[in-house]
This record gives C-alpha cells, structure tokens and sequence, in this order.
DNA sequence: CACAAATAATTCAATCGTTGAACAAATAGT
DNA sequence: ACTATTTGTTCAACGATTGAATTATTTGTG
C-alpha cells in the first residue's frame, strides 16, 4: 500500500550488475548456511549462469569465500558454499565518550577483529585533542587489521550528543562539546581507511543512535521494530521502525527523558512537570537510593547501584523499582503509539534490568490494550560493553554488503 | 547510514524498462508545470534516446498525454510537454462509516471524478447487506467513470476499525462488526473494477490511516513526517515517517487514546488511569460541555460543539479549551519523541481546530525541548469529507504510478 | 529570402548483462 | 560400465540503453 518502486535516477546497463551483486552478497549474508551457486540462484530467481558470473566477481574481489563442502547423500557434483570473506573489507568504529575513547574493527560478517579501549576523563580535553588520541589509537587499530588480512572501507565516530548531517557536533552536554566541527579537525590528520566508491571516509552519528543500529544488526536476528532506551543522566532512546532508524524531521527523535509521566509532578530543566528523566534519569536514581552523586562517575554510579541490588539493599531496591515504574509509564505510552512489541535497555541501564524489568513489565501489561494477547518483550542490550562503536563499525560493512559494485571498482 | 540498495530479487534485463517507466512517470507527476521530454532527460540522468522510448509507450498506454506547448522567446524547437493523462486509469475509494457509505474515483492526477455519499445508521445493518450497497454504489460509479474516459484499475475500501492484512475486519467497535471477512463477502458480487498486474483487486485498510495518507498526498505536497490525529469516541492516529505510514508491528499503530495525560486520573476501560481519551475524547468533550449525549450521531455532536463554540458558549469554549490542553500534553510527548514539525487534526477534530489548536499549541511551547527554535504546526486536515475513502482511492493510483508496468502489459 | 544558431526530438548501430539450452563436472546407485 | 542426479560453465540470442549523427522547428540577422 505504500509504493516504493520508482528510482530515484537513471537505472542503465551497468545497473543490472551492481543491483544483483547486492542481491546475491546479502542473500549470501543473510544465509543460516553457506549457499551454494545452485541454491542462490534457486533464491533469488537469477539463473544458475548469471550467479555464477556474480559470483566470480565477488570471489575476486575478496568479498566473499569458498567454504568446504558439506557432507552430504545422493548423487550429483558436490556444491561449494560460500560465505562472507575473512579477509577482505572491513569498518572501523570509533567512540569517545565521557570516560573513554574506543576503537573497533568489524569485518563483513559482523565478527569484531579488534577492539581498543583508552580509558580517560574526556571532560577536561580539548575536541581537537582528544580526536589526535582517537587518530592515533585508529591506526593501531588499521596496523593489527592489516596484520589480518583486512582492509578499512570506511569509519563512523559515535558521539552523545546531538549531530547534524555533516558531522557539526551541535552540543554534546556531557563532554562539554558544543559546535564542534569533527570532520574539519580530522582533515588535517592522514585518512583514517581506504577510500571506497560510495561510502563516505567518515561518518559522525550520535552514540544512542549508533548502539540501536548496532542492536538492529547483531546475530542472531532479532526484531525489525524495537524501541532501545540508553539510561544516562538524559534518557536517550533509538528508535528502530522496519529495519531502519527513525531520525526524525531534524534527527533529534527519540527524546523520551521529557515524555509526561507526573504531568503535575516536579519541575523539569525544559520547562515542562513530571518529565520521565526525573524520575528514571540516572541522577534521580541516585539520589533516590542514597548515594552521594558527586565525584562518581557514569559507569561506577551504575555498578554501584547494581551491587547494592544484588546485596538487597532496600533503598537501592526501591529507587530502581519507583524507576522502573516511571519508566512504564512512559514506555508503555510508547508501545500503544507505535505498536511495539519489544523494548531494549542499553547503555546505563543494561546492568540495571534484571530490577528495571519487572516494574517496566508491569505498567506495560497494566497499560498497554493489547499486551494480554500479544506479549511485549523487555530485555537488556545483546551487545556488550561500547556497543556504540560496534555498531557503528557495523554500518560501514553494511553499506559494503549492500553495494558491493563500488568496493570492486576500487580493487579492479 | 541506513543501506537499502539491495533489491528483493532478480533485477532482469526488462526491469531496465519498468523502473525507468516508473522514474519517468513519477517525474511527470511530481512537476511543477509539464516537463518536456528534453526536461526529463535532464531531470533523470537517462539520455533524450531512452526518455523518447520511455515516453512513447507512457502515451500509447493512456497514462500521459502532451501538453500544449507554452509560448517562450528565442529560437529552438518548441517543447511538448507532458501531463499525467485526464482519460486513463483511475482509482476507486470506497468507505464504510457509522453513519455514511462513501464511494469516489481519483483520477492519475489526484483529482476526486465521482464522489457518492450514501448517509444510513449502518450500525443496525449486517456486514453483508452494508457491502452490497456499497457495490451498487461502486456500480454506479464505474459507469460513470467510464463515460468520462476512465478504467478503474484497482479498490480499496476504508473501515473505522482494526483490519489485517488479509483484509478481515477484526474489530470496528462502532459499527458493530466484529471478524468480518469483508474480502470473502465481495467475492460473491462481480469485481469492481479492472484486473491490473501488480494492483490488488481490492485493499481493506483502516480509516484513520487512509486519511493521513491521503493528507500525505495531497497537493501541495506538506511534509513527509506527521501525527494525523482523527478524534472520535476513541482518537486514533496515523503516524506517517519519511513518506510512509508507519503500521508497527501487527498494524495496529497510532493508539493514542491511552497515552496517561493524568496518570493518577480518572479510570479508563483500558485498565489505566488518566488516558486522554478520558479528557479529549468525543464524548469526553460532549460531556463536558453539558451536551445530552445520547442519540445524537457522531457528526451532528460535532457540528453542535462547533456551533456553540462559534456563538461563544462558555461551557463549549472551557470543555474545549480542556480538551486541547489534554491533546497537547499527549501531543508534545509524541513531538519529542518522535521529532516531528507537524501536527494534523483530522476526522472529527478537523471542524473543531479552531478552538483546538490554541491550547494544543500552548502545550506544545511548554514541553517540547526544541519548540523556541524551531516551531511545531498544528493545522486542520485539507482533504474534507470522506477523507478515508478519497485517501483510498489516491492509494491505487499511486500504485499505478509507481508500477505502470503492470498497467502497460494489461494495455499492450 | 537564405543562412546561422539554438533547442527539441528521433534514428541507428554498438555495447552489455541476462537468458535458456546445451554441455561439462562430479558424485551415488545399479 | 552405464544411468541418474545435481552442480557449475559455455555460448549465442535478446532487449534496453547509449552516444553520435541526423532531423525538426523555431528565432534572429544580413
């Protein structure tokens, strides 16, 4: 009912070729096992001569590999699987958060190769030094990639805060960026990976955003729709609607810290009352169970609140039970507007769930009109710790998989 | 970011030709004035060659037609511009309602052909015989949309309740119907209009949907992300994103009534507290504004609310004023959300916006973090009556255009 | 009036990627 | 040794797009 056939330009001769190299490298992707020549074109309804011409192509170009056959019974020539290639293309991630800078590389099939986090308050630092960290650890990085026979196509940088299309940091409150121009900075430095058709050298997204993408993407396949929710001292949320990110009209969707839970309630710093974040925002959780909040910083004032948890402190237990409860409220709200049926806690709330969970899951069964037929799953985040980078290190591959034609044309 | 360049299957030599027909096409409709074919080639990328095909078999299948040329200074040949065909296919909306069976036809352009409106209390009337009114009505239409040179090419019909997609009606509480199998009811009567390759026969959809993609679509084009909301006794919404309408998971997106505008307030038959359906809901406002709510139909309490508003009715005005502020407060939290700029009032909110807005706006300013700097609009929906059934109709024809393939091969 | 310049549209042979049928490769079964 | 089966490759036909040349149609100038 919503029609999307129409390209958006000219589709040529050369188009046919580049379109089913995507098609055949996902379906490849995509496979619980690896395809043979036959059964891709069996899927994709190409003959068994056009993949196999596709198919060369995507072996000289070390996107994909030949994997032992199987063991099989009957007669007829054995099928070669293939699967996504080892040593070939790959994305580089970056992060820099309020407490770390982290580096990632993640090959086509997702698998993380290398991963380096450096451990530092970023509060005090300059952007343009903290960036010359970053550079220097993303080299190290590109040096071990090539060690193992992978190439960088291309690098995305996870920020938290508020990015616009060009990568301008517009305001990042907790690292006390405002307006910073990242890629103008990271000109003067080398080229952070190859330089392929079609995808850019760098991208800079926001962190919460990246993880939810990365969540979106990880193995095995999860939901097409979900809604992440990253718990910090702002409450951050991705919101994933049919496989893709929904950015909004500005890209600054996703902002739950401010949805109404106590319209009457306390005073909130945007001017409205009873906002989410005061109730379920890491300070408030804090607060509410008697830490002293200063000098803490983000991932101890967690781990903190998890210990005491685990040890049954009732104080810890009941601010993350009131917690939970307003964040029901809000989330529940959520899932009646967008039809949900799952629910993701990253970030600082990830090591909270096991408490967070229960109280979410009752608001939503309490509120949510179709929940008693139709189960909403409220789970933590699958990927572990700088999940940011991750995932952003798994867009570039994925705009590699997804067009393959520019990859070749670079390596002839 | 968010790759989608992989095609669903096999991209064959012949799908040169139907996605060009299709870029071609949806160039034509999108133009501010004819484009010539000179304009086209230029506009899509494709070579004046391949734009002359591509236009020759446009006009040979009725979907376009050339323009008179316009007069213009200097030498050169005169362009031929071209306009979607005013005598080709068409689309036809059909609408069952509480108190009104609506059919029309729209033509390529978007423009309403025929419109019947058939006013009845259909609650007391079984589905069947609703049906079979409604394609003596479609009939009709058919008849006279061929006198004027049109061939329908494909129906959808617009319920006020939960549908799937196979086309059952699972619940339209105010109507009555429950797990009606519209589909298999039709199937008895003979077909309403042409069969077109890549069209369904006939797409059962839910009203609210319908109308905010007809607002999608109507001209001029408005944005590509909004919340239509349609207030009745429940509020429902449609929620478009990027262009498209966003269904969630089992289609059932845009329950808004239940959003918690008072959570410790007033008992819902949701189970919840404070539902702004409870405070914005037609009957809520009939209610409130000492209106005797008992027989009078849904249009008519509509039409009276506004009629003591417009006088100055002080009960009106305050049930009104409070009605707006509950809207809002759920609204702003949907904008924040989602980041939208855009805010339709549809259905039986549309008469009443004028007194509506204001408050829904004020809301607005006091809790959407980003309102001073960049405004959010709250406007009454520009397709008038029968909104849905004219929203229905303008989804077959988009499908024509974004396929005219399917059209052609029917056409030879 | 003839010619040049400018713009729109058509003609035509070359190119390229997919196709379907035939063929080759590699196995199990009789 | 031969047949049946499955996988993968070879090869000429086909159709859509291309780029260059040509034709069509106008205005402007000498």
């Amino acid at each position: 009912m919503s029609p999307t056939n129409a390209p958006a330009g000219a589709v040529r001769q050369a188009s046919l070729r580049e379109l089913n190299l995507a098609l055949v490298l996902g379906r490849i992707a995509a496979a619980d096992r690896p395809p043979s020549r036959a059964d891709l074109a069996t899927a994709t309804g190409l003959t068994r001569a056009t993949v196999s011409a596709v198919v060369e192509d995507l072996l000289a170009g070390r996107l994909v590999a030949e994997a032992e056959p199987a063991p099989r019974a009957g007669a007829g020539r054995p099928a070669r699987g293939l699967v996504l290639a080892d040593r070939g293309p790959a994305g580089l991630g970056l992060e820099v958060n309020v407490d770390y800078l982290a580096v990632c590389v993640v090959d086509l099939a997702g698998k993380v190769r290398h991963r380096t986090v450096h451990r530092a308050d970023l509060r005090p630092v300059a952007p343009a030094e903290a960036l010359a960290l970053l550079v220097e650890l993303a080299g190290q990085a590109r040096a071990d990639a090539a060690r193992q026979g992978l190439t960088l196509a291309g690098a995305a940088l996870a920020v938290p805060g508020l990015v616009d299309d060009a990568g301008l940091v517009r305001l990042a409150p907790n690292l006390g960026w405002r307006d910073v121009p990242v890629p103008a900075l990271l000109a003067g430095h080398p080229p952070l990976t190859e330089q392929v058709p079609g995808v850019p050298a760098l991208v800079v997204d926001n962190e919460a955003n990246l993880a939810a993408l990365g969540e979106l993407h990880s193995r095995p396949p999860g939901p097409a729709s979900f809604l992440h929710i990253s718990g910090e001292v702002g409450i951050g949320a991705g919101i994933v609607l049919n496989g893709a990110l929904f950015r909004g009209v500005r890209g600054w969707s996703g902002e739950i810290g401010h949805l109404p839970v106590h319209p009457q309630g306390l005073p909130c710093r945007c001017g409205g009352r009873g906002c989410l974040e005061q109730y379920a925002g890491q300070e408030a959780i804090v607060a509410a169970a008697g830490l002293a909040r200063a000098e803490l910083p983000a991932d101890t004032a967690t781990a903190r609140l998890a210990e005491l948890a685990e040890a049954g402190d009732a104080g810890a237990l009941r601010a993350l039970e009131e917690a939970g409860t307003a964040l029901g409220v809000a989330v529940a709200g959520v899932v009646n507007l967008l039809d949900l049926d799952t629910v993701v806690l990253g970030g600082g709330y990830a090591p909270l769930a096991p408490w967070l969970c229960p109280p979410v899951l009752a608001e939503i069964a309490s509120r949510v009109l179709t929940a008693a037929w139709s189960p909403v799953t409220v789970r933590p985040a699958t990927l572990g710790a700088e999940a940011a980078a991750v995932g952003a290190a798994g867009s570039v591959v994925r705009q590699i998989v997804a067009q393959p034609a520019g990859w070749l044309a670079r390596t002839g």
